[in-house]
DNA sequence: ATGGAGTGGTAACAAATGTTACCATATATC
DNA sequence: GATATATGGTAACATTTGTTACCACTCCAT
């Protein structure tokens, strides 16, 4: 990992990277400002930028969360661990994506979750207390942050009833969201049978036995990548 | 349900009803401030007092969130069903806790869960739009409201960890930390073996099974509500 | 008091899920 | 090019969990 260093006010007085402002426009943080808004905003705040290479560990489970962390580029994936080895896949980080908001505020501020780097990445790092001032400076990045934490909430929760199904009933309801995503009865599967089946929580041995069965019963046909759903 | 409407400089224009101030005053949105402070922010804010009896379910999963509401008095239960009855219990809500905090802005407003009055319960009603004014007129309310929600989300994240468990795993974590809470060996059960198999997303036959089963292997005793813990 | 509903407790059986093992391809790595 | 590594796929077996059926007891309303 490198720490670069920069103190916005004594390096760049007036002119900001432009990779880290492009990071910062996509940012739902700072959705529905301007990029002369932005430069404002950030223009007393300091913030170092964080390198991850590929495959890297940002935080394991159980450390603290000290800063906001935001991708500039790149991806990054969140782990749950269980003690018995089992771990389920939790969201994909992009670019613009803050790595666990929440836990910047809450009573307990210990991630959760374990934190990788699945490319390369670029990270903005801000202090807690200066991402409390640009709440207070904008009330639009205030709601911007609350609307952030929401959908979060929203995602947490569909996982939590997702979790509560039987392994067919994940199969179906991942599929039935699938086609109403892509438009389509033929599905790109984004993942391999293995990180689909940790995002349920479930074997991947017992993933592949329910897709066949379906198949078998002539609900779907499996091409590889790709699942053809019928009805 | 009884609706009670009150816009506040109409009808009560300098004297909040104490029950509705003791209400508010313990309510996290308003921690940290006093009761002057709070009466100033709610001046211009519309509200209405609802009321539900025992029993009496205040919304359905799929149902729309339109208000912010706030529990005054009383205490009810939000469950997640799934669509084979399943269901799966999750917090309870009391004096000071608002509903589904996060329905209010997320993209996705329909309420995930079904929410029922488990005693008589008084209800602060505030529009969204009341809500977001209070949040943009106090740093205080505006950070009270995202410790709210990121506390949510701990726990939220916590209840996934947890339903990926298997049942001993589950009963061993709810043991340990009912120990730490309870600071005693000897722990309070303050739910039915029902509901706490619903809150693990399990049948009450598995839960009663392994609780037996430990209790051969001599790690518990099982005494009626009660259950001490060696270890 | 009587019956019904809820509760704590036990047991046998059925179904779902995890585990281990194996094979054939693709894909990456040296 | 050869060798490891991940992947999609299948199958048998073991384990866990759900299901159904009981029993005894308490609490509650009639």
């Amino acid at each position: 990992m490198q720490d670069v260093f920069l103190s916005w006010k004594n390096e760049n007085a007036d002119v900001m990277d432009i990779d880290t402002l492009m990071g910062l426009k996509a940012c739902p943080l700072f959705k529905g400002l301007n990029e002369e808004e932005i430069i404002t905003l950030m223009h007393r705040i300091r913030y170092r930028v964080l390198r991850y290479t590929k495959g890297e560990v940002f935080a394991y489970a159980g450390d603290a969360c000290l800063h906001a962390d935001i991708i500039i580029s790149g991806q990054m994936s969140t782990k749950l661990e269980g003690p018995s080895g089992r771990t389920i896949r939790m969201h994909t980080h992009t670019t613009g994506n803050m790595l666990a908001p929440a836990f910047l505020f809450a009573q307990h501020n210990l991630y959760p979750v374990t934190i990788e780097a699945i490319t390369n990445v670029v990270l903005l790092r801000l202090m807690p207390h200066d991402v409390e001032a640009l709440i207070h400076q904008s009330n639009q990045v205030a709601m911007n942050f609350i609307r952030i934490l929401s959908n979060n909430i929203d995602y947490l929760t569909q996982k939590v009833g997702l979790l509560s199904l039987s392994v067919r009933e994940k199969v179906e309801l991942f599929l039935k969201s699938e086609v109403q995503k892509q438009q389509s009865n033929r599905i790109l599967v984004g993942m391999s049978r293995q990180e689909l089946a940790d995002s349920f929580g479930i074997q991947k041995y017992s993933l592949q036995r329910c897709l066949s069965e379906m198949q078998a019963e002539g609900l779907i046909r499996l091409d590889g990548k790709f699942i053809e759903v019928r009805n």
